[in-house]
DNA sequence: ATGCTGACGTCGC
DNA sequence: CGCGACGCCAGCA
């Protein structure tokens, strides 16, 4: 099950030429419709779990990506939305979340440990 | 050139 | 178990 994605993945990673802002992106990418995933997770996935800070910058140059990445869609260990304001309005994250089903109250995510989307468990 | 800051997480006390 | 310190590394003053 979900082999395909992942074998680009892989590679991907394998690849030391690739940058490690654009695994971020690459890993960001594959993040489902309506699910979640943290910093610390694509951190950890990427082998340097103690990076999380950089994968949050990362986010911060998604939009100079060509590709389109769902940045809303990785939030913080705890579920809360902590680069809302970082995004064009403040309500963007909020409302794309809830525009797929998750559920946000006050800047943090209801049942996140159910919307999780671990990378290291998923994309494997 | 140097030092602080930051969309975080982990480790140590 | 709560809290502070450190690591990470690119930008900016």
């Amino acid at each position: 099950m979900k082999k395909k994605l992942s074998n680009n993945i892989r590679d991907l990673l394998l690849d030391n030429k690739t940058g490690f802002f654009d695994k971020v992106f690459e890993v960001a990418r594959q993040v489902p419709y309506g699910r979640v995933t943290s910093y610390g997770a694509i951190a950890k996935f990427l082998g340097t779990s103690k990076s999380a800070r950089m994968v949050g910058w990362a986010m911060n140059q998604t939009h100079r990506c060509k590709s389109y990445v769902p940045a809303h869609r990785v939030v913080n260990r705890l579920g809360l939305l902590t680069g809302k304001h970082h995004f064009a309005n403040e309500n963007e994250m909020e409302n794309l979340l809830k525009s797929e089903g998750v559920e946000v109250i006050n800047d943090k995510i209801i049942d996140f440990s159910k919307h999780f989307w671990d990378p290291c468990k998923e994309l494997i």
